[in-house]
Formats: C-alpha cells, sequence, structure tokens
DNA sequence: ATCGAGTCTGAAACTTGTTCTAGATTAGCG
DNA sequence: CGCTAATCTAGAACAAGTTTCAGACTCGAT
C-alpha cells in the first residue's frame, strides 16, 4: 500500500515539475519558447516521459492553464466583488483576471493560443478549462437558481469574447483600453435582475 | 512597359496558383494538410518561392482567408437581407456565412486556426481580415451615420463572439446549433433603433 | 544584343514537435 | 527475496516548417 503511494507520489512530482518548468519556460518567453525537449530537461524527465504524461504540446501547456485557473479561482475567492448587478460582477472578475494576465503577458501567450489552438484530441481537456471558466463568472454572479438557456448563452458569449479579446491583444491587435472596453460591452448581455 | 506587365502577370498567376492549390489542399484536409512542400508541388514553384510570396504557413493560409472572404462580400452583397432591425441583419449574416462555411469544415479550419495563432509578424494581414469581417458587418447594418464608440465596442464582441465559436465549433466542442444561438445572442448587443 | 539586378529553382540543412527502441529501473506480488 | 509488468531513460529517427545557397533565368535598361 505504502508502495502504491510511493509510486503516486514520485509520479505527482514528476507532473508537477514538469508543469512548473512549462510555466517558468512559457513566462519567460511564451509559446514558441516552451519547447518539449527543454521542459523534458528542465523537469529531469526523459523526453519519452514527458510525452506520456503529456501527449502533446497542446496538452502540456492546456494543463498548464487549468493549473493556472485553479489558482486564479482561489485568489478571486478571497477578495469579494463590490458590484451590485451581476454582470458588472462578472466584468469586475474578468478585468481582475485581465490584470492577473498582464503581469505575466508571455504565460497568456503560451496558454491562451494552446488553448484557442487546441483541436478535437484535446476536447476533454479543453472543456476541462471551460468548465473552470465558466464557474469562474457564475461564481461572480451569485445566482440563486438554474441560469436559464438564453442565460447561458449570454454566459458563453462572455467567454467567447473573453478568450478572443486576449487573443487580439497578445497579437498586438487590441490596446489594453480596448479589451476592458469589449469584456465590459459583452458583460451588458447579463441581464441585471437575478434570473433564475 | 509591357515587359513590366508580363513580370506582374506572371507573378500575380504564380500567386493565384499558390492561393489556389492551398485553397484546395485546405479543402481536402484542413490546417494540417496544408504542407508547404506540398503547396509549392502543387502550384509548381520553389520552396524557397513561396516563401518569397507568404512569409509563413500562417501568412499564407491567413491570405487565403482574406481572398474567401472577398468572395463572401460579394456573395452576400447580392442577396438582400429580410431583418427589419440592424442586429438581425448582422445575425442573419453571420448565419449566412456560417452556412457557407459549414459547407467546406476543413477549410474553415485551416483559415481560422491561422487567423487565430497567428502572433505579431502577421499583424498587418490579420488586421485585414478583421477590417474586411467588420465591413460585412457593417454593410449588413445599413448605418445612416458613423457609428458610435460604444456601438464600435458591441461590434467588436460580434465580431470576437464569430471568431470564438467558429473555433469551438471546429475543435468539436460546440454544436452547430448553440454556434447559431450564440451568434444571435451577440448580436442582441446591437441596437435596434438606427443609432449614428 | 547584352548587362546587371532581381527572381526563381532544386536541393540540402536546420529546428522543433513527435515517435520509436533497447536497455535500466521501479513497483507490487507471491 | 525474486518475478513480472509497468515505467523511465538516453538517444536515434522521423516529420514538417523554415532557412540557406549556388546556379539558372527573366526583366528592364542601355
Amino acid at each position: 500500500m505504502s508502495r502504491i503511494t510511493a509510486l503516486t507520489v514520485r509520479q505527482e512530482a514528476r507532473r508537477r515539475r514538469i508543469l512548473d518548468a512549462s510555466t517558468r519556460l512559457a513566462a519567460g518567453g511564451g509559446f514558441d519558447a516552451v519547447q518539449m525537449r527543454e521542459v523534458a530537461e528542465e523537469s529531469g524527465v526523459a523526453l519519452g516521459t514527458l510525452y506520456r504524461y503529456f501527449p502533446s504540446k497542446i496538452h502540456l501547456l492546456v494543463a498548464v492553464m487549468q493549473d493556472q485557473l485553479g489558482q486564479l479561482h482561489d485568489t478571486l475567492r478571497d477578495r469579494p466583488l463590490t458590484a451590485s448587478s451581476p454582470g458588472e460582477r462578472v466584468a469586475e472578475t474578468l478585468l481582475r483576471a485581465f490584470r492577473a494576465l498582464q503581469r505575466e503577458p508571455l504565460l497568456a501567450d503560451a496558454m491562451v493560443r494552446a488553448v484557442i489552438f487546441a483541436d478535437r484530441s484535446v476536447r476533454a481537456e479543453v472543456d476541462t478549462v471551460s468548465v473552470l471558466t465558466r464557474a469562474i463568472i457564475l461564481d461572480a454572479m451569485r445566482l440563486g437558481a438554474e441560469p436559464s438557456p438564453d442565460l447561458l448563452s449570454a454566459i458563453r458569449v462572455v467567454e467567447h469574447t473573453w478568450h478572443a479579446t486576449l487573443v487580439s491583444w497578445l497579437a498586438d491587435r487590441s490596446p489594453v483600453d480596448q479589451v476592458r472596453e469589449d469584456l465590459r460591452t459583452a458583460c451588458r448581455l447579463i441581464p441585471p435582475g437575478l434570473p433564475g
């Protein structure tokens, strides 16, 4: 039994080292700087092992995104939101998240481009990212009841806008102010009342 | 003088052959099937020449997108829109465009993934795509005056939703009906009156 | 008709993501 | 402890995007 644990522990540690190395490399040079050989070397793992843990560079970076989203979710949970309507709270939350990304733009580059470039083979992992993102948005809304289909669609549009504005910002095609404005605009789709 | 024309004509022809070959390959197998060596061979051009015309695979596919958007714009111009409000006309237009993409999903895959994956080095070309897309949206709105900043932001959100829903659809993470619903939802941001 | 600049070709080389292999190590079991 | 399967390692090999280079060709001008 202790051996099972030991195995899992070592493997868990390997996985962590890989994710940390990737995060570090990404923060240092963006998507292109995360090179599989270097990730393997930095995390003290053979290339083949890296590929056993993460079947592609995209899988790896999507996992980094999951990791970061989890941390973000925790951070956001601590600080209360001040806005009074659900839409405004969502906007506030996204602007906070955006501020966090601005601190590590190259890390954001690596993660966001991986998520949007991901194809069918990464479906499950990207879905997880989507669920996490939506959880953050729903948290901010503080709904009393199940969201209606219309509201769900509005939330998806907010999420889409979130991704696409980031892409546009990362490629230097949208200034920061425009990103902020567009995020707020998208949040106007969320009705001010607290619908179920 | 005739020589200048002759040169330009031959070069124009080469460029066209390259774009056509890329389009064909993309339609046949999506982003991955557009392989630079094969594009070069199919268009009867050396690899180095291909790279002289289009400095990267992304540049090439973004040019294909420009090409297709131009054709789409022409097609759309012919058939009149029936909806009465600007937002509904935009929705109608995007749904038509989406229907067109559904006919060639693999071509859509190649183009859309190139556009969203493009980095700073492709800024100018992607901006052109953005301008073309916005022109299609603005055409559908039939504005009487210059759009206000708020309206411009709403249009950008519609455009962002357009891109992100496509990405999600292409990766098999959103069903067609959801794409349609979300496009309509985003278009609700465009006010029913005809604001300047 | 010929020259010089710019362009095109064909092929090799380089980079980085991905796969494969043979042998060492580790885990869990009897 | 000793066995077996799974895992890990080092390193070669492969695939596709990109770069490079020497030589041939084309253009436009003289």
